[in-house]
DNA sequence: GGTCGCGTTTAACATATGTATGGTCGCTGA
DNA sequence: TCAGCGACCATACATATGTTAAACGCGACC
């Protein structure tokens, strides 16, 4: 019976017998098995392996101080639980066995062989990619489990802090040419309710939105409103100069 | 002043002078403005060159069935709009501009030679990031215009026809086994509102759902009840055999 | 064979958010 | 100058969904 793993890839391309058996081969090497509710990955580890479901069902989640908590996505055999490895330094969020789950381990270095050679520039798509998932999982999270006033408070914090990045925010203010509409279709709710929240925002001081961009009078209150943790815009990378820290530091 | 792509992607590695003027040359060849409110790039559309914000505000979003709209993530300058063309056929939401708002156009093969020769793994692996990505977004649009009863629904059939394509679903019957609870984190609902709308659901005839899974009776109405559109699945790769039509054939 | 825990089911009630509508203000163009 | 338009703002009312709580079924375990 088929590697679940390469009943889904094939769907992309068919492989060569010879790609097959090596897939086959990688997840072959180790498993490991989980109970219900029980963690496979928590959000900050470092993981040096891959998890691959192979078979029963596991799930992307993150709990909220609070004891909330949101599934983001549903992993069923095949899927691969943290191909973000490669590129992220820590798990942004948990991954959780919802049944009964077993999991195979392939090792970090084993799919590095398996790609070759990655230029500086394919890794930084990579990491472009993943962490553009995040945002979307940010997203999911504001919609599911955060009442309007935070999610849009939480909008309009991630956006301070990805203008900052790309310099294009002074003062903690920044062209944000969006229509209340606009803010209805991204949060979900209606034009009128936006309307009611931002009202509510604006006299609690916690933002200002004339005609030419938002203004955010204080970053760190606004940010307890909106619960933000910044963990998921990896922006932690030192390596990368200090640079990025000089323009979001003291946001996140 | 720096091309805010690399700035971007700068905060993940520094790169050399000779990278850093690459990607300077690529974005410097050719760009077109768009009005707020103008599409950029159409849902279905097969684009062969990739957008990349340079100045204001676009947005990825999705045109419902009734006039609704979902906004699924903001654009700012330095975020590229379409990377899926390499292994994605076609787009499965729009791009629009919200604000004024100037691209950047990359022709494809500029990037495949950047990226260099990608063995038949490394694309299927970026193909399973980028359909991750859509479920992801799917999800968003569940969660931010779809009622209770339609976002379980779509969460169901999307469900059943994942696991067709792993081959474990027999008779449109699939194990399944989460809680109500399980439910509840997932699409951001309450765990007693699920039970009522899973009540309605079964009184209706649409699913059953005993201790081992769940069965959809009617496929073809769970679909329209759920709005459900497959193309963000991308399982449209024929060339892939028609084993994945085989099995996921008569839903989508 | 009882009891305990967990998941499900149902009920009564509370409220955040949607719906409908209309008013104001500032532009733009004739 | 005025009409027309789009964005923002406000109000009254409707309802989907949340909250709290309790009962029920059922398998697990002593």
């Amino acid at each position: 019976m088929p590697n679940p793993l390469t009943l889904k890839l094939e769907q992309y391309t068919p492989f060569s017998p010879q790609e097959r058996a090596r897939i086959e081969a990688m997840t072959r090497s180790r498993c490991e098995t989980y109970a219900p509710g029980q963690p496979i990955i928590h959000e900050g580890e470092k993981v040096d392996q891959i998890h691959l479901v192979l078979t029963g069902l596991a799930a992307r989640s993150k709990q909220l101080p609070g004891g909330d908590r949101q599934i983001m996505a549903f992993l069923v055999p095949g899927d691969l639980c943290d191909v973000e490895v490669f590129v992220l330094d820590a798990m942004d969020h948990d991954i959780v066995a919802v049944g009964e789950t077993t999991c195979g381990l392939i090792a970090r270095s084993e799919i590095e062989v398996a790609l070759g050679e990655l230029s500086n520039l394919t890794k930084a798509l990579w990491w472009s990619t993943m962490t553009d998932s995040a945002v979307l999982r940010a997203r999911i999270i504001d919609h599911g489990r955060r009442a309007a006033r935070e999610r849009i408070a939480h909008l309009v914090y991630e956006m301070l802090v990805r203008y900052r990045i790309i310099g294009q925010a002074r003062d903690n203010a920044f062209a944000f040419p969006v229509t209340q509409q606009d803010l209805a279709d991204a949060t979900g709710l209606t034009p009128v309710h936006v309307n009611r929240v931002l009202k509510g925002l604006r006299d609690d001081g916690l933002l200002a939105w004339d005609r030419k961009g938002v203004r955010v009078p204080d970053p760190a209150r606004l940010k307890r409103v909106a619960r933000f943790e910044s963990a998921y815009l990896h922006l932690d990378r030192t390596e990368a100069g200090d640079d990025v820290a000089a323009r979001a530091g003291d946001l996140v």
